[in-house]
DNA sequence: GCCGCGGCGGCAACGGGTTGCCATGTATTG
DNA sequence: CAATACATGGCAACCCGTTGCCGCCGCGGC
């Protein structure tokens, strides 16, 4: 029984293997990629021989004729941004599970960034799941259109789509607020370039209506805690009872800011968050929030590329949406009825610079 | 000038562009990898064909010549851990800058996920970064065998490593609680596998002696929030005045569960962490902690692997050693002077049971 | 006994670049 | 002016699997 012992640094190949198992080159690839159309035995044979060879398949190899790399890209706005790692964990668990390895790609918050990126990463992908995208709509179908690509927590015509019910949680947020006696509900806006921006805002003033509940809008600011202290700022100029913010690294930068200069959450203002990251539990006083499926965002999302990827047609209807949550934490509380001088001054800070601002 | 349309869904290649541009597919090979080797001007006009056809190169196709795919991969331990987002980012950029695409890889804490995965992906990358492995030395040492490796966040022989500078940031930590009178101080541990873990633990042991402190070691807990409200539980117990816990994870768990059983931080005990996350800075008291520039950990690993797989040797010898600092918030105080109840209850306990524990 | 069919294995042509080597033409040098 | 060096570009082999197609063989049917 013949053992070359190959030169170091060269790949064990499967010519090396079908020398050995004295049959040829396809055989062995065969015995591998389609073992039904080989002999069991063979096949058994060739499999021992690769083995002692310590033979692996070149996937580089095998992706360029049959254009699979068995790799998806998973594309994140912005990987400081805790909200992506659950979201990450279901996308790459779900990928695992397929035999799919994950290529995840952190934009920062760049439109630039993220382009590029995904035109580096583009040839080397089977598909590719844009979570939060910060690209415009025609590069996202430019992207569609050479490669699978499902699109998380954005809608997006003619592109498969996965969101969150932002409708719902706004809805329940406001509803909340409104049982606690608040009337008006400032949304404390994230980047404009974001989707479920605009959505939240789009939901709060309906859900306004319908509830009775005057709303404006104050922003955008950066969807980090710092934006969120920067948002304090101005809702000192422009004082609320009810706060709800883009998201809950704001929110927590809103409570911070707020306490800093002596307003107290939620004895004067109540706010809520979106997302319920880790730190909304943390955080003093613990953040009410609106919980989003993370996990199945990304475990829906990737599974969904997957079957595209298999062939199936990528149901571009409406999006699939994901249930919500609210989380009753701290950060939110009946409205105070009998205003101490703080409070005092808000309202007559109010009265006077905001009947403009009041959307409706 | 022709300009044949490309039958849909078939990829331009340097044969169409040859043809367009009236030259042989090697002379649009070498215009794009070795443009010094072809006349500029007709590299200039190949360029533009390129353009107009929209020619991009396959890098999979390349990589199969050259063996080299231009990524590398990232291994953390757990994606759900914050400090990895920094780390994350600092090798995303490196690695960027230098046209490499990155592959993260999230091992979830499970040697068996780390080794599958890192398997899987490692016939697909030109070099591995391993932050905070969970593989054993030996598994270690056989991927680097194999691959170009930088371990992060662990010594280990014959393999490059960064590492923080885990001594000096536990004896400025030892320092800082001695200089508020703590004469105790109580590591609680992280897990087993983690290499950290151990060389805090030692590097207090010796700290202890240096200062005239004494310590023990409770543990080891999972190294998260509930993790840490667990050794809270094992704190009551074993009553201490200064903690130092393995991460601020757990260390703001310990805080929490303390709190909830009514005893205060820092008022009655001192709690410490490492890493300096976001959240240390947002609970309530801000947590003491041991800061690593995680960003340069993620940089520097990338940077050193990239020009160990462009030849360099790799230098095995010590570890590269990144410097930390001792970030000082509120979750650390003088040491209780004239203990209540609860402060008392606790010395009488502890002067009960804790002479054995006490090493030294 | 002849034919058809299914199981199995091999041949050879890909896929899309890369690169060693050679041929040609031009510039440089003695 | 011959000889040499260099700049360019083409040829063809190669990287490592995959797959369409064909041939061989044995078996069952008529």
């Amino acid at each position: 029984m013949p053992d070359h012992t190959r030169p170091p640094g060269t790949r064990v190949t499967i010519y090396d293997v079908a020398l050995e198992a004295d049959v040829s080159p396809s055989t062995v690839s065969r015995a591998f990629s389609r073992p039904s159309r080989v002999n069991s035995e063979t096949a058994e044979r060739i499999r021992q021989v690769a083995e002692r060879l310590g033979y692996r398949t070149n996937p580089l190899a095998r992706a360029l004729t049959t254009s699979r790399t068995q790799m998806i890209a998973l594309v994140i706005a912005d990987i400081t941004n805790p909200v992506y790692a659950e979201i990450v964990r279901g996308a790459q668990e779900a990928a695992t599970d397929c035999e799919y390895t994950t290529v995840l790609i952190d934009a920062q918050e760049s439109d630039r960034l993220e382009r590029a990126a995904v035109e580096r990463t583009m040839s080397t992908v089977d598909g590719i799941v844009l979570a939060s995208s910060r690209m415009s709509d025609s590069a996202i179908r430019m992207v569609a259109k050479q490669r699978p690509v499902v699109v998380l927590n954005r809608a997006l015509a003619d592109v498969p789509c996965v969101v969150t019910d932002n409708p719902r949680g706004v809805r329940r947020a406001a509803e909340h607020l409104g049982e606690l006696g608040h009337d008006h509900i400032t949304y404390v806006a994230g980047p404009q370039a974001s989707w479920p921006n605009g959505v939240r805002w789009r939901s709060l003033l309906e859900a306004g209506m319908e509830l009775e509940i005057k709303v404006r809008q104050i922003g955008p600011f950066s969807p980090t805690m710092a934006g969120g202290e920067r948002a304090a700022q101005e809702l000192r100029a422009r004082p609320a009872t009810a706060v709800l913010a883009f998201n809950d690294q704001m929110a927590i930068g809103i409570i911070r800011g707020l306490s800093r200069m002596g307003v107290n959450v939620p004895g004067d203002v109540s706010v809520v968050g979106f997302d319920n990251i880790l730190a909304a539990d943390i955080v003093t006083p613990g953040l009410t929030t609106v919980a989003a499926p993370l996990y199945a965002e990304g475990s829906a999302a990737t599974r969904h590329l997957l079957t595209m990827i298999e062939g199936a047609p990528g149901h571009t209807g409406r999006p699939m949406t994901l249930p919500v949550r609210l989380v009753v934490r701290d950060s939110t509380a009946a409205r105070n009825p009998s205003p101490g001088r703080a409070r005092q001054s808000w309202v007559r800070q109010r009265s006077a610079t905001d009947s403009a601002a009041h959307l409706r």
